[in-house]
DNA sequence: TTAGATGCAAATCATTTGCAATGAA
DNA sequence: TTCATTGCAAATGATTTGCATCTAA
């Protein structure tokens, strides 16, 4: 229900393929367009949580399983990327081409991302000389962003 | 029970002293000393559940809250650093003065460490153009180890 | 003697799973 | 129609907490 788009054929057919391809086949339901929008919306990094919280305010009847279950899914086809920013939970992104890693403030919970490709270049030849075949690279660093910093020198 | 030691007056006394000052003055209990000197002999890194079993090999009444609850205290008293590498559960390393980074094998799980200023210098340097104050950094690369590598070209 | 530590069981929190009902193709 | 997906509730697995009891100092 409210699926009934205002667009034209064309638009709606365009829309249709767009999906089935990034879905590659399996079948394209409501909840998982939702999701995939709020992701893609949520332009940083969104917890299953958060992005429960924000699919309930436009679908009320979508439950978290499904959410775990589209995020495991996504991950599958390679839509999105799940990161273990040094927290219990999981966050997750869109997929990018562009690589990157992330400062995370333990102050205010921002996380702001990072890419520099010395450091990749590096931490790959130290994978290399240690015998591993790389498949992912995470770094992150925590410490307090400079808005929290000022903040704490006022007291 | 069981405490009785065999060592002589002397040697009992260093040991009292020592385990006082590692624990900044609380409660020397056997628990805690049991629990450091097994997170000590484990070398590299350990999992709650790995120490808890251990643990109770050794003193079979101890509870895995003590377990938790000890691992925080020696987390606050800066005498292991608590990791989360990727997975659900942490790890935990005795603090060292010479800091490293991991390796994990998808495969196999096996934690290689390593060490690598020019990574570090760079990564720092990332911080402080960002303004953050950083208080730690976790750089972890997963891969597949050499051994698993050449066990999956057997087949 | 007494504040702090322990063991136990129950509580949390993030995530997963079984199953019957539902929906996309 | 048919098989995958969904919602719900119950299960999991790691970690935490309340509480009565114990113990180091």
């Amino acid at each position: 229900m409210g699926e009934k788009s205002g667009l034209g054929f064309d638009m709606r057919m365009r829309n249709i393929r767009k999906n089935k391809k990034e879905f590659s086949g399996r079948p394209v339901t409501s909840q998982r367009k939702l999701l995939l929008s709020l992701i893609k919306k949520a332009g940083g990094h969104i917890s299953a949580k958060e992005l429960y919280g924000r699919a309930s305010r436009k679908n009320e009847s979508i439950s978290l399983a499904t959410v775990y279950r589209t995020l495991q899914l996504f991950k599958e086809l390679g839509l999105v990327q799940e990161r273990r920013l040094g927290q219990v939970y999981c966050h997750y992104e869109v997929k990018e081409s562009t690589d990157h890693q992330h400062l995370v403030c333990r102050s205010c919970g921002k996380v702001t991302e990072f890419e520099s490709l010395p450091i990749r270049k590096l931490v790959e030849r130290v994978g290399r000389d240690h015998g591993f075949n790389i498949s992912k690279i995470e770094l992150y660093m925590e410490g307090n962003c400079q808005q929290c910093n000022r903040e704490q020198d006022q007291f």
